[in-house]
DNA sequence: GTCTATATAGGGATAGAC
DNA sequence: GTCTATCCCTATATAGAC
């Protein structure tokens, strides 16, 4: 009288880890069910016994961290002000990253993610409310450019091939350190 | 006795404006010879006439900004100090990123380009070039965290829908004056 | 120079054996 | 629960008509 629907439930997670790893490597779209099925050693059907299509595949890659994005997001729309909030966001962000270093090279930028994201009003609202903070309520053009070389560079270092042997703490101090020195500058001209 | 090859040299530029447009919506591998086909309301034969493979339609797209970075590099190496070259690489990639904003997209981060800067040495070494510079003789943690922000930052924003609207002017100022605090800041810690 | 037709391969996905 | 075999579609690429 033990386990009802997952084998021994590894198997699913199995199937997560390599897509993982060639999502990041190729891409979405540059990854087929037969690579994910050969990296295991296992059939396409033993693939699509655990997920019904490759969308389920991507959505259960990419959940995780848009769970911890509403818990980052519950913390920081608490805030009281709006600078605070948008402070709170950005750590939140860099730590997310760093915590979900690999998928981070997913999540990012990938067409696949993007489509899968705007057909999925659950995970799109979760985009929407992050902006919603980073931009703040009348943000001038200096600030959305910022604000989009923030977004894009904290999850692009996170998943640099190139910083690889960073460990994770150094990594996070540096990050925070950078997004800081972006935010705190006084604007210039 | 006028053209040899070309037919009136326009239908090859029709193929690549619309090959970029896909690339930049779907991504290189989300793109098919039909698609763009279509878009054009051609056949595929008749794109397949205009290049051999899709190889050389990526190839295409991405060539010219391998030259204006090659022209970027002659005139950052030239410089004295490491410093010096640093500075005019990012502003000549800033300037670059923001010329050629719709090729932007494609250029950074597709695992198709990817491979093809890796599969020809005369683009991988254009890469190399700018790593090195950017990087200079023995770069710490903080700079190659850093640089690796600001290299994906400045192409993402200059390629993000979201900012379409500010024009190429204005964004090339905010641009420089972005990287300008990310580089000049102090060390903080 | 552009099209139709086709060759060949590989993709996602399903049915049914075991 | 996992595999074999298969369907159907789309992809890249080519040959040859017009």
């Amino acid at each position: 009288m033990a386990k009802s629907v997952a084998p021994r439930g590894f198997a699913r997670e199995r199937v997560l880890e390599a897509a993982l790893n060639l999502f990041a490597e190729h891409g979405v779209n540059g990854t087929s069910l037969q690579m994910i099925a050969d990296r295991l050693g296992v059939s396409k059907a033993a693939v699509y016994y655990q997920f019904h299509s490759k969308d389920d595949i991507v959505f259960a890659v990419v959940e995780p961290i848009f769970g911890d994005m509403r818990r980052v997001l519950r913390i920081a729309e608490a805030m009281s002000s709006p600078d605070a909030r948008r402070e709170a966001a950005v750590s939140g962000m860099v730590e997310l990253a760093v915590r979900h270093r690999r998928v981070s090279a997913v999540f990012h930028g990938d067409p696949a993610i993007d489509n899968l994201v705007h057909s999925r009003k659950d995970l799109h609202e979760v985009i929407e409310r992050l902006t919603a903070i980073l931009l703040g309520p009348e943000p001038d053009t200096a600030c959305r450019v910022m604000m989009s070389m923030l977004a894009s560079g904290i999850f692009s270092s996170a998943m640099d091939p190139e910083l690889a042997d960073i460990d994770d703490e150094e990594l996070h101090r540096v990050l925070l350190d950078c997004t800081q020195r972006l935010l705190n500058a006084p604007v210039s001209s």
